[in-house]
Formats: C-alpha cells, sequence, structure tokens
DNA sequence: CGCCTTTGACCAGCGC
DNA sequence: GCGCTGGTCAAAGGCG
C-alpha cells in the first residue's frame, strides 16, 4: 500500500519530471522535463551493458558533472513533494558523493545508514547458518530492540523497456517470492543476492502502465565484488573513463561493492545509483533506462514514453553515446550536439 | 548434489 | 480492531 502508493508517487514524478529530491540533491540528474529519449525501436540486440553506457563513457564523463541545472533546469518542487527527504545525517555520506549521480541516491542516504546497518549486524553475529532458521526470531527481536517500524533500505527503480523481466546485471541473484500486485495484472517478483552476507534485494515487476516497462527496484548495497567481475570473465572494457581516477568511490554504491568500484569500469558513476554493472553481455531485449527521478527513498531510473522516444535518433544515439544517452536528458545532449 | 524457481502460507504495516 | 496488501519464508520440485 504505501509502497504501492510511494512508487505511484516516484512514477508521478518520474513523469513530473522534477524530481523530488530538490534541496540535497544537487540533480546531477536534472530531468528537465526531458525524457531520455534512447528509446528506440530496433534495438533488440542492444545489450543492458551497453545500454548502460559501457561505451564512449569515457568520452562524456563530465555529463556527470552536470552543473547542478537544479535550479535553472529543474526547480524543486518542493511544495508538492512532501518533505521526505532525510535530514541530511548524510554531512559525510552525501558530502561523500561525487558530483555525479550518485547524488541520486543521497536522498536515500540516511535510509542506507540506518537500514544496512541491522542487517549487517545480523550477519556479523556470528550466527550465519542459522540466520535463515532463526531469521524470524531474529527480526522480532531485532524490532522489539528498535521499538519501531522496520527500516527500509534505500531504494532505488529503475525502469527499463525490456521483454525480459529478469534483467543481468553481473550479480547473482535468487528468487524469493513473487506477489500479485494490486493494480497491476503482472506479478511481482523478489529477489535476493545469492552472496551469504550480501542484503540486497530487488523487486523486479512489470509496469501496469506500459507492458514493455520493466521495473526493477534495488535495495540495499552489495558487499562484494560482482561475481562476474570476481571471476574475470569479461574484461571487455574499454579505457576506464577519466572519471574513474577520482580518487573518492561513490560512498553509496547500489550494487557496487566498493572493493570492485575501482576495477567497474563499466558504470563507475552509475554504479552508486544504478543497478550493479551488467557484465554480462547476454542480449538482451533491449532495456532501456531511458529517465531518472527519485524519492527521497527511492531514486528513480525510468524508461520515458516510448512515444516521446525518437526511434532512429535514439538508435544513433546508444551508438554514439551508449547510456549516457539514457541518463542525460535529451535536452542537455540537444545543446551538446548542436 | 547444489542451486534455483515456484508457490502457498505467514507476518507486519497501514488505512479505515 | 479489522481487513487489505506487500514482503518474506520455506518446502517442494526442477534442472544442469
Amino acid at each position: 500500500m504505501m509502497v504501492e502508493k510511494r512508487e505511484d508517487e516516484m512514477e508521478a514524478s518520474a513523469a513530473a519530471i522534477p524530481p523530488p529530491f530538490s534541496s540535497q540533491i544537487p540533480s546531477t540528474f536534472p530531468l528537465p522535463g526531458g525524457f531520455f529519449d534512447a528509446d528506440g525501436g530496433d534495438k533488440g540486440s542492444v545489450g543492458f551493458l551497453e545500454l548502460l553506457g559501457l561505451r564512449d563513457l569515457h568520452q562524456s564523463p563530465f555529463l556527470f558533472e552536470l552543473p547542478r541545472p537544479t535550479s535553472a533546469v529543474e526547480p524543486p518542487p518542493a511544495t508538492s513533494d512532501p518533505p521526505r527527504l532525510p535530514p541530511p545525517a548524510e554531512s559525510s555520506d552525501t558530502a561523500n558523493f561525487p558530483a555525479t549521480p550518485s547524488s541520486i541516491s543521497s536522498s536515500s542516504t540516511e535510509a542506507a545508514v540506518n537500514a544496512i546497518k541491522p542487517a549487517a549486524s545480523s550477519i556479523t553475529n556470528g550466527d550465519e547458518g542459522e540466520h535463515a532458521k532463526t531469521n524470524r526470531t531474529n527480526k522480532e527481536e531485532e524490532k522489539k530492540k528498535k521499538g519501531q517500524k522496520r527500516q527500509r533500505e534505500p531504494r532505488f527503480a529503475f525502469k527499463t523497456r525490456s521483454e525480459v523481466d529478469h534483467l543481468e546485471d553481473g550479480y547473482r541473484w535468487r528468487k524469493y517470492g513473487q506477489k500479485a500486485v494490486k493494480n497491476s495484472p503482472y506479478p511481482r517478483s523478489y529477489y535476493r543476492c545469492t552472496s551469504a552476507a550480501c542484503g540486497v534485494k530487488k523487486r523486479v515487476e512489470r509496469s501496469s502502465d506500459d507492458p514493455a516497462v520493466v521495473v526493477t527496484t534495488y535495495e540495499g548495497q552489495h558487499t562484494h565484488p560482482s561475481p562476474v567481475l570476481a571471476r574475470g570473465a569479461h574484461q571487455p572494457l574499454p579505457p576506464p573513463p577519466l572519471v574513474l581516477s577520482e580518487p573518492r568511490p561513490p560512498p553509496l554504491g547500489f550494487g557496487f561493492p566498493s572493493s570492485v568500484r575501482s576495477k567497474d569500469v563499466h558504470l563507475p558513476l552509475l554504479g552508486s545509483y544504478l543497478p550493479p554493472p551488467p557484465l554480462d553481455f547476454r542480449p538482451m531485449t533491449a532495456p532501456q533506462p531511458l529517465m531518472l527521478t527519485s524519492d527521497p527513498t527511492t531514486a528513480v531510473a525510468t524508461s520515458g514514453d516510448p512515444r516521446h522516444g525518437c526511434n532512429r535518433t535514439a538508435e544513433v544515439s546508444i551508438r554514439d553515446h551508449g547510456l549516457l544517452q539514457d541518463l542525460i536528458p535529451s535536452k542537455i545532449r540537444k545543446e551538446e550536439e548542436l
């Protein structure tokens, strides 16, 4: 319910564009009422990875440092959006957020800090093996201890246009549940990172509005390297984008284990707010992150209405810039192209 | 055999 | 307090 509401909100905000994370998030992702019109018609062979911009990422790293067009491009809808932004407990966290899209997730920073701890503690308690068995008990205890409603990990919704529900992102996931959701003919699937110590979860559901759109919501932060990476299965990467040389790793990597960040040239910056780097080059059905927005607790990368996309241009765009294309508001891109 | 998905049941949070 | 809904558990079964 609440979640639904929230997601409605976030989708709404996605549609309304100006992301709710007004003040503290310098809107590295301005989304000035524009769609990432990388949506194309004929991109069935475009991999998630590619879409996420593995290509030519280095060409425009600066794009991630888009000058906070915050005020200029996207007036914060502060009035319409409840001030749900967590009080910057992020003095450090947010500060750590480089002027990159990772800022987007900074809105969830507080939640991250607070929420991840319990999970981690339960793990570090040592009874990892029994964890599953005593899970409920532990949960109850934790709740009792907390004396408050359970805290959710920061979430990051990611809309992609894809025929497949479960997008490869370089990590291994185990499905642990599926639920029919209200107001949607499509079930929601729940996945958990298979890594024992990693509590990252993700939900995958199809948009009821547009069945072609898959909404993937990541929750939590990977505490381990991508299994794919670890295996060194793929080293297909272009020279690390300039940004990578930044000594300062994204603090709150959604899906990015800190240990991997430096290696993850793939999505150096995206990694901090996007799903883990899709390292598996399995041909996807053209998942397309098209638009970003966010909620205090949920940053959202959504795909815009396909009708807004310019198919041909999109194809070219993907070729030219990769994911950046998707992440950078078309408006800005146009300016660049001019 | 290990890992994964499926699926029904259970639980907690929230609104009324 | 009750009912609804989302989220999770865990047994069972499938697959490589």
